[in-house]
DNA sequence: GTGAAAGCGCTAACAT
DNA sequence: ATGTTAGCGCTTTCAC
């Protein structure tokens, strides 16, 4: 038999012998569908019902210009971070009326980078959530620029586009006085290698934290994966000059990082104190329980999306920039 | 200045004074497409390349009545199974040209699941790989039955669909095997409280095997999340009657189910040894590491990718089942 | 209150 | 080797 030929407006419009587009009408609900009989409004109303009638995406996206679709590009769903993140705006999209395209871009190199932002954008999403920058002489950069896509860019912020951002100074300054109040003198920081840190937030609100609190510094780096972290664990055990407190760029990094520790029969926060960055939900089931300096991840996903909605509706200009605070949270591997 | 309007096809063609068709014929590099002189293909590409020219996806689909995506829709794309799982399954589809729409149930209520299946196949995914089951006399089955539907159930089977499961027997005896011969002479199991444990095929699997190896049995159930999975094992730890070794649902519950043991000061395998299932990358980097019974998760995205797929180009019919054999991973944790 | 007609950007038959 | 003609299913403008 084949596959039923999807039912279309003009399915129903025929059956009840009205135009095509008095049923869009109704079937929108829009404003101006109230100047139509509420005679006729049923009468279409039932028969989409009966004929089962689904709305063609891809007409309703090339009529009207848009796909109801928002990108969500991110480095790794694997990350609990940014899977509960994902999640997040999932839900809010969907509660927007678009859906969410989630893609990865293995955030090795800038290229590739690029190419993951070149291809969601050719995808024709109507917006996009992107966490990461933007490099500013790059052709993405100007299509962006010249276009007025609607984008955001979370964790980096970008000259000329919206972008949302965690203020580690506050957070990071907790957790300094946290260890220092446990009586580390020392603290190392284990930075991801990917990211310049000349300009890695993170990393400088971590030197000025412990400056301020005239606490000695160390840095490690490690690419962040669990199995290299674990490795790089492991070398920071083995380290004769290690410091007895850590403070780790991601809880997903901590996860190899504490592995590699304990490989090397160092016991946490006995032997060396770890706190991890993201205040992920995992973080609380592991063992011991991870201290971690949190981001309003709420608070990202709620901006971020209204930004991009806000833009798309041209409701607002690309531009804004938000700071959102960080807190830290106490658990046991400290 | 506002938006750029986007360059079209006839955009390019009006410039070289060719017909849109030529155009396209050679932009989608068709078998069709060699029968262009050299000349004019390279102009065309040369054009296409400076005014920048990218597709209209949704033109696109809906003239060729295909939109290019494929759904993934799975309960909690928080659990490490399921992304992992979501993160190959971007890849693959990418790989065969589609892109991914990833979506989530909350797969609480069997209505709250229809629900989500109805959403996602009104998006207009010309595919779908669902991790749970289509009731067989719902209205979504009845649909996707009628029109010949491309859609492949992972965990469940369905009467009549495309489906991928693991076999757990392997894994499962496997497993009890490792328990005995530690010495567990008696096996608890947390089942996941939200399949039917008549049906439950891991479940199932546990009792079969821990028959065949006379090995006692006790049955506990989770509903899950880590949070809640937390206090079951906490009341697990404090049951006076609770087995030293115990198979746990999923990874991601055992995180919940450990720590509630370790609240209850128990030690894990001194105490009671455990046992994950989905074999996650995430196990190793427990503590202690997990033993667990692995899937094959690059063998059930290839799979179900790949009958999807032919199935969209109607290479292959629905109802084909596959089979996946389960092995366990020993780690620390037993 | 409702309809007719044009078109969104692309593709697929059939010309030529 | 290339062009013409029709749509795909929906929205929108303007006329009745």
């Amino acid at each position: 038999m084949g596959a039923a030929m999807a039912v279309t407006l003009s399915d129903i419009a025929e059956r009840i012998g009205v135009s095509k587009m008095t049923v869009s009408l109704v079937l929108n609900n829009r404003k101006s569908g109230l100047r139509i009989s509420d005679r006729t409004r049923e009468r279409i109303l039932a028969t989409a019902q009966e004929l089962n009638y689904i709305p063609s995406f891809s007409a309703r996206s090339l009529a009207r210009g848009k796909t109801f679709s928002i990108g969500f590009l991110c480095g790794d769903i694997q990350s609990p971070h940014y899977s509960e993140l994902a999640t997040m705006a999932m839900r809010e999209a969907e509660a927007r009326g678009y859906h969410l395209l989630v893609s990865v871009t293995p955030w090795i190199s800038t290229e590739n980078n690029l190419e993951c932002l070149e291809t969601i954008l050719s995808r024709g999403v109507d917006g996009l959530i992107h966490f990461g920058n933007v490099p500013v002489d790059s052709k993405v950069h100007r299509r962006i620029m010249g276009e007025q896509f609607p984008i955001v860019t979370v964790n980096e912020l970008t000259d000329g586009l919206s972008g949302v951002v965690s203020d580690w100074e506050s957070g990071m300054d907790e957790a300094v006085r946290h260890l220092k109040g446990k009586g580390h003198g020392r603290i190392g920081y284990v930075r991801s290698a990917y990211v310049d840190k000349t300009t890695d937030p993170k990393y400088l609100a971590f030197h000025r934290a412990c400056r301020q609190h005239g606490v000695e510094t160390m840095d490690y780096a490690s690419v962040g994966h669990p199995p290299t972290a674990r490795e790089d664990g492991r070398r920071i055990a083995r380290d004769p000059k290690r410091p007895r407190a850590l403070i780790i760029a991601s809880d997903y990094t901590a996860t190899g990082i504490l592995r590699g520790l304990r490989i090397e029969g160092l016991e946490v926060p006995r032997d060396v104190a770890v706190i991890g960055i993201d205040g992920t939900d995992m973080g609380e089931f592991m063992n011991p329980p991870l201290t971690s300096i949190a981001q309003d991840r709420d608070g990202i996903v709620k901006t971020a999306m209204d930004m991009v909605v806000k833009m798309i509706d041209k409701e607002e200009s690309p531009g804004r920039k938000v700071r959102l605070p960080t807190k830290l949270i106490s658990r046991e591997s400290t």
